[in-house]
DNA sequence: CGGTAATCGAGACGGTACGTCATGTCTTACA
DNA sequence: TGTAAGACATGACGTACCGTCTCGATTACCG
C-alpha cells in the first residue's frame, strides 16, 4: 500500500478491509489494461470491487496514484526481485531484458505507462512516487548488472552505466510508448548487444 | 494545417479565415506549454483566440488534434528543415542533437509531449496522426544522416538504422519524459558518441 | 409574401427569384408540419429548398415569421374565403366549423400552431403579426355570420359576439394544443349547438 | 416533485438535499416568470440556485420537465385545493373562475403556458406529464362543480360536462395565448354565463 | 454592349445553450 | 472508526442552431 503508515499497535474502531484493498487494486488493475489511466474511472473501480468511491480516496489521495499502485503492485507479483548472473554482462543483460520484454508483452503496458507519466509532468509530488516504485527498481537491478561488470573489468571504470541505462530502458519505452516498429525479439537482442558493443569498444580506447 | 485539401482553383463561399487559424493555433501552442494538455482547454483556447468554440470543432476534430497541429506547427517553424552534412557521422548527428536539445530545452516540452504520447495509447486514429505528424518527420532527417554515413561506408551495409534510431530518441525522450536524470549537454554528447562507437565497433567485427 | 414592399416599377439589379421563394416556403411548410415549429430549422428549409440561408434571412427577418409565412400562405390556398350562408346561424356556423375541422385534422396544424403562439408570447412585433396573419381573418369571416344572425334578428342585439368567438374558437384550439380529448365531429357539432343556445336562451331574457 | 417516490423507511446514502431542490423551484419559477420558458436556461437556474447543473439534471432529464415542475408546484402553493360549494352551478362557477382568473393576472402565466404547450407538441412524453400535472387537476376540481350540478338536477343527467370543461378553459386560455383581447372580469363572468344558460337552456329541451 | 447593382449559392463565423461525464468531497446509516 | 450508498460542486466536453458575414457567380437594367 502506498497511502497509510503500517499498523503498530491495534488501532480502535473497525479495521482496515484487506478484502476491499485487494478488490480495488485488481479491479484498478485490471480497468488499467483494459483501456488505459483515461478510462479507468473511480466509480467503475469502485463498482467492480464491490466497494464505494468514498473508501477508495479514503486511501489513495487520487485516481492516479491509485492507478500507480494497482500498475506496481501487478508488476511487483509477476516480476523477479533478483537479477540473473550469468558470468557475463551480455549474458546478464540478455537475461534480464529477455524476462522484462516478456512481461511488458504479456500485458498492455504501454496504455498505462505513458498515461501514468504524462499525469507526473504535472504532478512533482506524483513524479516522485512514480519513479521510486516504478522506474528506479528496475535501474537498480540492471545497476548491479554493471557494477558485476565493473567489478570484472569487462568495462572501463569509467564508463557512464547511467547513460547506458537510458539507452537501455529508454529505446526500449520509445518503442512501446511511440508504437512506430514492432518489439521483436530481434530488436531487443539488437539493443543489447549495440549498448554492449558501445562499452566494450570504448575500453580500449 | 491537418484539416483541409490544399486550395485549388477558386473555392466558392466564404474563405477560411487565416487570422482565425493563427490564432487558434497560437492561443493552443500558448496554453500548451503554459500548462499541458489536460490543462489547455478549448473554451480558453476559443476565447484567447477571440474565436468562438464551434469555429475550432469545425477544423478540428477534437482538442488532442488541435493541441497536435499547434503543437507541431509551433515546432516545424523554430526547427531547421535541413540535417546539417558536416562529412562524418558523428559530427552530423552532434550537430543535429545540438540543435534538437535546444529545441527541447527552449519550450516545456515534456508536458505536453507525454500528454500527447498518452492520448495516442487510447485512439488509434490519432496514433498514427501523431507519429505521422511529429515522430516520423525526425526520423525521416536523421535517416538521411545514416543513409550518407553508409554511402561513404563508415558504418557496415548491414547496420539496424532502425535501432540506431530508436537508441537516440528512445533516450533522450526516456529523460525527457521520466526526469529522473538532467538533461544536459554530456548525456546529448554521451548518447551519440556511443551509438557512433556501437556501430563502428561492430564495423570490425 | 411578408417581407417586402411590391415591386412598383422595375428594381435596378438580378430580380428575386420566384422559384427560391416558392421552394422556401414549400420547404419550410413541409417541415412544420413533421416536426413542428422547433425542429424546423433554417438550415434544412435551406438544404431542402435547394437554396442559401442568406436568401432566406434575406427575405424573412427570423425563422419563426417564416414559419408563419409558410403556414399561413399555406392555409390560404386549401381555406375558402368566403363564409357560407344557409339562412340560420346555426347552419353557417355548422357549415363554417365542419370546414375549419376538417381542414385542421387534414394537417398535424397543433404542432405548428402551438410553437407559433409561444413565440409571440415572447415577442411583440411577431404576435401582432401573427394575429393579423391567421387569427383575425378567421375571426372576422366568423364574425359576419353573426352579423347575418343578428340583422336576422335570431339573437339579441346586445349579444357578445367577441366573447362567442372566443368559445367557439377557444375550445376547438383547446383541445388541438392540448390534446386531452378526441377531436371528432360530435364535440366541433356540440360546441356550436351549446354557442348557439346560449345566445338564444338569452334572447329570451 | 416529480421525481422521486416518497421515503419508505430509511434511504441509505446522503438525503437529497432538500434546500437545494427548493432552490432549483423557486429560481427555476422566477426566471420562467421574469422571461418564460425558452430564456429560463438551465446554466443560469443552477446559479441563482447555489447548485450545479448535475444536480438538476440528476433529477429532472430535461430543462422542460424542470420548468414543469417548478410552474406547477408554484400553482399548487397558491392555489386552493377544496371547490367551494355555494349551493348553485353558475355560483360555484363564478367563484372558481374568479380565483382561477385572479391567480392567472397575478402573473405572467401566458409565457410559461405557451412555452408548455409547445414543447408538448414535440415530446410525447412530456405531453402526458404537462396534462397530468397541468390539465387534469383544474378539469377535476371543476367536474365536482357540474357533478354536485347534476345531483342536484340542475342541468340534464345526459349534458356533455367534457364539452363544457372545453368552453370553459378553452376560452379563457385562448384569449391567454392569443392576447387578442383583454382578459377581464367582464369577459370571465360573460363565459360562465353563457355555458350555464346553454346548459339550463338545453334542460328544457 | 459594357457597366452597375441587386441576388444567389456556398459556407465560414461568433454566440449561446444544451445535456453528459468524471473528479473529488460530503453526508447519512450501519457494522 | 470504517464502510456502502449516493448526493453534491466543479468544470470540461462535444453538439446544435441561430443569425451574420464574405466570397464568387449570375442576371437583370441602363447608359
Amino acid at each position: 500500500m502506498i497511502s497509510k503508515a503500517p499498523v503498530q499497535f491495534q488501532r480502535r474502531g473497525r479495521p482496515r478491509s484487506e478484502r476491499a484493498q485487494q478488490a480495488i487494486l485488481g479491479a484498478a488493475s485490471d480497468l488499467l489494461y483494459e483501456q488505459g489511466l483515461s478510462a479507468m474511472n473511480v466509480a467503475l473501480v469502485a463498482e467492480r470491487a464491490g466497494v464505494s468511491k468514498a473508501t477508495i480516496y479514503r486511501w489513495w489521495p487520487s485516481k492516479e496514484v491509485l492507478a500507480l499502485d494497482a500498475f506496481a503492485t501487478d508488476w511487483e507479483t509477476i516480476s523477479p526481485v533478483q537479477s540473473p548472473d550469468t558470468g557475463s554482462l551480455r549474458g546478464d543483460l540478455h537475461e534480464r531484458f529477455r524476462i522484462f520484454w516478456r512481461l511488458m508483452r504479456a500485458r498492455p503496458v504501454g496504455r498505462v505507462l505513458t498515461g501514468l507519466a504524462a499525469h507526473a509532468q504535472a504532478d512533482q509530488e506524483f513524479a516522485e512516487l512514480y519513479r521510486e516504485r516504478f522506474l528506479e527498481p528496475r535501474r537498480i537491478a540492471t545497476r548491479e548488472i554493471f557494477q558485476r561488470a565493473l567489478d570484472r573489468g569487462e568495462i572501463p571504470a569509467d564508463a557512464d552505466v547511467e547513460v547506458a541505462l537510458d539507452l537501455l530502458y529508454g529505446s526500449l519505452l520509445h518503442r512501446l510508448f511511440q508504437g512506430h516498429a514492432p518489439l521483436d525479439d530481434h530488436f531487443a537482442h539488437e539493443v543489447v548487444e549495440l549498448v554492449v558493443a558501445a562499452l566494450e569498444s570504448r575500453t580500449s580506447a
